[in-house]
Parts: C-alpha cells; structure tokens; sequence
DNA sequence: TTTCTACCCATTTTT
DNA sequence: TGGGTAGAAA
C-alpha cells in the first residue's frame, strides 16, 4: 500500500462560540463520541444508546466547528435514515445542516459517475436497473449467448443475479460463490463465467448499470483515476458511516478511499444488529476496524435509554442464544414495565384483531399511532393485518415489502420513460415491443436489432439524435412486422413516443415536456394496453398509474424521475397515505429489515412462527439461523415500554400444502419470568355488539397443547 | 408466430 | 399466489 500523509484538521475555532451545549445534551460516552477529533472512529453503540442521537449532534458540532457542510458525506443504508438525521441536525443547529452530503451508498456512488464516469471510460448518462430489471439483462445476455435452450438444472435469472451479486459484494471469485453457497451449479462454472461476462458487456452495450455496478464502478474510478479520488475524497472532509456492521467488502473499500485524503473516519454500528448478510455484508469489517485503520479510536455506547429493563432483559436472553457471542451487556436506568407478552392467537384472523384493539386501546390512552409499529420477517406477513386495519378505518404505513416500482404495470410505464431516456437500453425496448399487439419474442427481437443498428448500437453516442433514430427505426419497420394490422400498431407506439424526444430541449439535457406530462403523454398511449394486458384486474392496478403520475410532478426531470423509482422505490401503502387525509400520524406497519434504527412506544411483532422467523430458507446453517436470531434482536430492541410477540397457531404455506404450527425456535423455551404467555378468548356478546376480541386482563389458561 | 390454457413449482429480507 | 413453461389453438 502506498504511503498516506494525513492531513489533520486545522485547529477548530475556539468552543466559546458553541450554540450547543454538547456535554449537557448527551452522556459522557454520547459527549465523547460526538465531539471526538480528527483521524478515525469507531463508535459500537448498542441498540437504544441513542447512536442516531450521537451521530446528529457530531454532524451539528462538526458544522458549528467550522467544517463545511458540503465536505460532510454521511452514508447510510437507506434514504429515510440520511433524511431524519440532517433534518435533526438542522433542528438542533441551523440551515446549514440541510447542505451535508448525506444518502444511501447507491445515491451517493450514482452522484459521483454522473460527473466523473468518463475518467474510467464509462458514459456520465446511464440507466439503473433494479433487481427485476438486473435479472431481466440476465435473461438477455443468457439468450443472445444461445444459453436459452440449456439442459435442465441450469439456475434462474434471479439467481444468476445473485450469484453474480454475491461475487461483486463480497469481492470474491465466482467460482467461490459457487462452491460456497450453489454447489449444486458448480458444475456450469465455464457456461457461468461466460454469462456473467455477456452480462457485463450486454449492460455496457445498452447503456446500464445494476445496483453493484455502482458501487463497482466507483471504487474503480476512486481507485484507478488520481485525479477523480482528489476531486471525491477531497471533498470529503469528514466521511460518516452508520450501521457500519452492513457494510460489504465493496462498500468498506469505498469507505476507506472516501476518507484517504483527510483521513476523518466516524463509523457507527453494532455488531450484534448486523442482518444484512444475505446481502454480502461482514461483521468482520467492523471487528478488524481497527487493523484498517491503525490508530483508530474506539468508542462504545452502553447506556441504553430505550427500552424498559424486562424489554431488555428478553432481548438479552434471545441474543444470548447466538453461537458467536457478543461482548456487550446493555443497562438501562428504565426500571419497571410489564413484562413483554407471547400471545398466541388461533390463526392469523385472531392475530389481526387483536393487534388492532390493542394498537386503538393504547391510542385511546394516549399513545398516538404513529408511535407505535407491527413488525414482522416479510412483507406477506401483514396481509391480514391490513385487511383488518382498513376495514377498521386505522391508517397505516408499510414499509418494507413489494413496492410500487415492482409492479409489471407500473414496468411497463416506466419502460416507456426508459426507452425516451435511453434508446440503447434494451431491456426496456424489449418490454414496450412486447405490449403491442401481435408482437411476441420473435418480432419484438428482430425490432430491436433494427433500432440498435440504426442507433449504431452505442449508447455512449447518446442524445436526442440517437432517440430520433431509434424512433425513426421503428417508422420504417413495416417489412419486419407480420402484417400491416401489426404495423399499425407500432405505429401508435412511435407517434406517442415521438413527443418525448422530439422538439429541440429548452436546455442542454433537460427535457422538452415536465416529466408528468410526459407521463400523461405515456399514459394516454399505454391505458387501452393496460386493459388488455391485465384485463382480469386492471381496475385494481389504475390507481398505480396516478401514482406514477403523482410521483414524476415531484421531479424536475426525467433522469431525476427514473433515478428516484430505481434507488427510492415507494412502498406500497406510502402511496395509499398520501392521498388519506393527514389529520393523523399512522401506524407504521414494517419488515424488520425496514424498522432497523427506528423506535416505538408500543411494539407488536407479528407472525413469530418457526419457518417465517426464522425463515426457513435461512436455517440451512448455522450463520443463517444466527442472522435470524439477530433479526429477532433488532426487532425487539424497537420497543420502548411495551412489547407483543404475536403467533397464530397454524399458519398455511400457500403451494406446498404445509402448515406451520411452532411458535419460534427463539422463543419457545423462554421462562415465563421473562415472557409472559398469553392467550386470546372470544367476548361473550355478539360481534354486532363488540365486533372485536376482547382481552384477558391477565394470562387465561392457554389453549390446549401449547403456551403456559 | 402469437396467444391462450393448463400445469408445475418454489416461495425472504434491500439498494 | 403467481411466474414460468409446454403444448395447443388461432
């Protein structure tokens, strides 16, 4: 490794001028934390030690020092994560917290390739392709290599991508990750390389990158281009890194090449909550911390200031439980509490119900919605309690799960913007091809070749001109297409596609229509397909559409449109409560993975089945299972004052038949001194009457064969 | 060549 | 449940 000169900080304005009173509003190790010097950081902070809280007053204390804004990258996992906590600091301090660099690794990797791909030879204007997309390129590459006809037992798109994830993430050979988790394809390594080189070159073609990519590419260019990695990392005076337990080989090298010009490193996790595996995250890159950066400082945070000490306690004892054991025992001056309840509910109908009671009891008392959550292992798991919560006029917000952008409808839209965007991206043409009527595989791939030779097949050629002959291709394609009927169709399809490129733009790269009319313009265009298409439920579908819509007015461009749904997908039901009337804060319905940094008053953990959490999937070995259990532990430690882990007692497994009936490995097991077991009974009256169970006040014998 | 229908299969978490 | 496939009908 190269030599480092490390330039320290020059000496910070005297502290008199502080607005803050950094050591009256945090605890010792939160003041020394926060207000720590130069050079690198780790902070392990427990769940509940207000690491957030630290993290905000570090970015506040950082500006009210003299740092710059703009020199600050704060890099989290997810947008909501960034957003809270520059909004919090800019509460604490001022405006000028508003203009730090904060947002996910993807967002901030796509910032930097927008300006400064070209110095490692890649074009500045590229599409981002999303999981769905990604496998879809898969497929692509798969069939132009003649892989389409492949004895049997040759791996799905969606797995092929995950493989060739997996290499990217974790910086390993293929051949690794094959003989690690796919030994069952060990075998295809040859035809496997081949199609991860395909793919490679199939996006380079068409003009796209995948989520790795990103990450990929700008450790290439910070690593390969001097000139890129001073005008980067030289701007990052101080580089914040939360949940630093998730990162990946890959994003840990970005880490150290965003910080290698100044050498101001705060990084912030815990490694006990480290869930995010599957996706190629290493516990190890937080625990040999101190190997990479030589000197650093590490800082811990013990005071937990969340929950109430039996919360505790039961997390304690779940995490106790893993194999690896974790030197860290959290203590909370939060004495009392009810102990956290195990309910056991007949089936998921019972579990609904009663969650909603107790969700609308407790804001009867005085716990408002949006302070509580219903956590659960996957998105599925809260169908019913949906269902329930909107019968009963409950608002929500789910995060986590399906989200808008997946839908094949909203796709197909989106395709359409794509093509306008990208006319070398083929995916996408492939897609809007397909919805013409009388094109099928055959047809749509004779088009395609059509319009890449007649755009030259490059999409670093780029521009309007290129998307003017990629339309015009498709005018003179009447000896390609079956029959005239068919012609006509693609007719249709160029006159609406036409406007979104033609017409000179008002500006370098901008648009010549606002991306929500250019939305309508698709959409005008797309609905008479859409009702073909999907004609068994497009009824229940439109209401995506004007959500699209409602979305690209929210953009100032189309780039700015496309980007946003492939890195910021809307959740579902974020869309539902933008339209209900916002006189109150919903209840916030949440995967684990989704709730992670997040607190509550009141939680409920739905769905506590051996088979959903742990997943089934994730038992195959030990690390699984220990991923799982950690899960379990984040999702417990959300909870401030009350806590109920909920399961129905047969649970159906839709295909296979099966039905899973045992509350959860973690669980069972646990002494009643630190779970209390409870059961649900009906009311006596009628429905009419009181059209919900009602509760025991205290533990009723439990049903038969089960609970205490 | 496209499209329809019947059948089989696996089924998670996120950027 | 829905996504992918194989075979048949149009």
């Amino acid at each position: 490794m190269a030599r480092r000169f490390v330039l320290q900080p020059r000496a910070p304005a005297p502290p008199a001028a502080l607005q803050i009173d950094y050591a009256e509003a945090l605890d010792p190790q939160q003041h020394a934390a926060a207000t720590a010097p130069g050079g690198a950081t780790l902070i392990v902070a427990g769940a509940g030690t207000g690491k957030t809280r630290t993290l905000t007053y570090r970015v506040a204390y950082l500006v009210e020092t003299g740092v710059k804004p703009e020199q600050i990258a704060l890099l989290t996992f997810t947008r909501r994560a960034a957003r809270e906590m520059i909004e919090r600091a800019g509460a604490l301090l001022d405006g000028r917290c508003e203009r730090v660099r904060g947002g996910t690794f993807h967002a901030f990797c796509l910032e930097t390739l927008r300006v400064h791909a070209e110095a490692i030879g890649y074009p500045r204007r590229f599409g981002v392709l999303d999981a769905a997309d990604a496998a879809d390129v898969v497929d692509l590459a798969r069939t132009r290599m003649g892989l389409h006809t492949l004895p049997t037992r040759f791996p799905k798109k969606r797995t092929l991508l995950a493989m060739f994830s997996a290499a990217t993430n974790r910086g390993i050979a293929l051949d690794d990750v094959l003989t690690e988790d796919y030994p069952q394809y060990a075998g295809h390594l040859d035809l496997l390389l081949d199609l991860q080189r395909a793919y490679a070159e199939t996006k380079r073609q068409t003009g796209v990158v995948d989520y790795d990519d990103l990450l990929a590419l700008t450790l290439r260019l910070l690593t390969e281009s001097d000139d890129a990695r001073r005008a980067v990392a030289g701007r990052c005076r101080h580089v914040l890194v939360d949940e630093y337990q998730d990162v990946n080989a890959l994003q840990a090298d970005l880490v150290e090449q965003l910080q290698s010009a100044h050498g101001n490193l705060t990084a912030v996790g815990d490694d006990a909550q480290s869930i995010y595996g599957f996706r190629g995250a290493d516990v190890g890159h937080i625990l040999d911390f101190g190997k990479r950066y030589n000197g650093a400082r590490v800082l811990k945070l013990e005071h937990n200031y969340r929950s109430t000490q039996p919360i505790l306690d039961f997390a304690n004892h779940v995490l106790a439980g893993a194999r690896e054991k974790y030197d860290k025992r959290l203590f909370t001056d939060r004495e009392g509490g009810d102990r956290p309840a195990l309910v056991q509910a007949p089936d998921d109908d019972w579990e609904s119900r009663f969650v909603a009671q107790v969700v609308l009891d407790k804001r009867e008392g005085g716990v408002a919605l949006d302070r509580q959550a219903v956590l659960f292992r996957s998105g599925w798991c809260s169908y019913a309690l949906e269902a329930e919560l909107t019968w009963r006029g409950v608002p929500f917000v789910k995060y986590g799960g399906l989200k808008l952008a997946e839908a094949a409808h909203v796709k197909d839209v989106v395709a359409h913007l794509r093509v306008a965007e990208n006319p070398a991206d083929a995916v996408a043409w492939n897609r809007v091809l397909r919805l013409v009527e009388g094109v099928g595989p055959q047809t749509a791939a004779r088009l395609l070749d059509w319009i890449s030779t007649a755009t030259g097949g490059a999409a670093d050629a780029g521009g309007p001109q290129t998307g003017g002959a990629a339309v015009h291709a498709l005018r003179s394609a009447d000896d390609i297409v079956p029959s005239p009927a068919v012609a006509r169709n693609v007719a249709r399809l160029v006159e609406a596609l036409t406007p979104l490129r033609d017409g000179s733009p008002p500006r370098p790269g901008g648009d010549a229509l606002a991306p929500e009319a250019q939305v309508e313009r698709v959409l005008a265009y797309y609905r008479p397909v859409f009702e073909r298409v999907y004609a068994d439920d497009w009824p229940q579908r439109e209401a995506d559409l004007d959500a699209v819509a409602a979305l690209a007015a929210q953009h100032r461009s189309r780039t700015a449109l496309l980007e946003s749904l492939a890195l910021d997908p809307l959740d579902w039901s974020q869309e539902a409560a933008e339209g209900a009337l916002k006189d109150e804060a919903p209840l916030v319905l949440s995967t684990i993975h989704s709730a992670k940094g997040l607190e509550f008053d009141t939680v409920f953990l739905l769905h506590a089945l051996d088979g959903v959490l742990p997943s089934q999937y994730a038992v195959r070995d030990q690390d699984g299972e220990d991923e799982e259990r950690r899960l379990l532990y984040v999702a417990l430690t959300r909870a401030e004052t009350e806590l109920y882990c909920s399961y129905p007692l047969a649970q159906y497994r839709r295909g296979t038949g099966q039905f899973l009936t045992e509350p959860s490995r973690f669980l069972s097991g646990v002494p009643e001194a630190l779970l209390e077991p409870w059961s649900l009974v009906e009311d006596a009256a009628p429905p009419e009457a009181a059209d919900a169970p009602a509760l025991p006040e205290s533990p009723p014998p439990a049903l038969p064969g089960r609970g205490g």
